[in-house]
DNA sequence: GAAATACTTGACGTTCACGTAAACGTTAAT
DNA sequence: ATTAACGTTTACGTGAACGTCAAGTATTTC
């Protein structure tokens, strides 16, 4: 028996609201089963929620996270020309790269700030002496 | 004679509309000097920009890097207890490793979905022969 | 069977981060 | 002297991403 979800059992879990799952829904990046009228969310449900909420951790839209997705879910009919799914791929792998590197940067300057914070401490200190 | 640089001047290298920098003024991410009323933004400034553009990319709202802005500009004055400074260094340090992280694991993802490309294409291609 | 719990679909409200237009001042070239 | 380029403030508009009711349904518990 494969495992379910609630909508809120969700929304608790990753820590958001039901309203925004269902959000998520109505801009395409989401797609439950259904028992009546209640959504019920499987695996890979919760897989593709997790999906989303880093692309917006990454700072990009859901549009543009649609758009990762979508890459996912082409099947054997897109392959007539994988040309253009590669492409897609290669530039959200520049893009990824990038935020890599301004990440690191910024930990890089996080670390010029302590290091200055620490010697100003210090130069209080002397002068209190 | 310290290189100064023009508001569309520092927009078209950046990128960006005037409208941004000025709204990132308002926000009090920047504070160029001015001529009369015209603003003339120095080195120290596009710098600052720079490090307002690399936190919007990371997915940061402005009041956030505003936040780790104002860590850069604490003085002597503010280390009285830097115990408070380097806590929030910290905080925003491990936020900005979760960022770095969650861009690797999407890159890993990447990678993923490009094998299964491969894969399928490959298949397509033994179907038709 | 009544109350509590979990869910649904609208529909309007809100915040953030600017866009856009209006009306105006300043300097530089023709 | 006028046109062009660059700048200013003020103010309303806008798209994205939800928040927040309202009103109703379905199921489980006491």
């Amino acid at each position: 028996m494969a495992a379910t979800y609630g909508i809120a059992e969700l929304a608790r879990e990753f820590d958001v609201t039901a309203r925004a799952i269902r959000f998520y829904e109505d801009c395409g990046l989401l797609l439950p089963a259904r028992r009546g009228l209640a959504r019920v969310y499987g695996e890979s449900d919760r897989r593709r929620l997790r999906l989303v909420l880093r692309g917006k951790r990454l700072g990009f839209s859901l549009e543009e996270i649609r758009e990762m997705l979508d890459l996912h879910y082409a099947g054997p009919e897109d392959m007539d020309s994988p040309g253009y799914l590669l492409n897609r791929i290669a530039e959200h792998r520049h893009t990824l790269i990038e935020r890599r590197e301004d990440a690191q940067m910024a930990l890089d300057w996080l670390d010029h700030l302590e290091a200055r914070c620490h010697r100003l401490a210090a130069m209080g200190r002397k002068q209190r002496a």
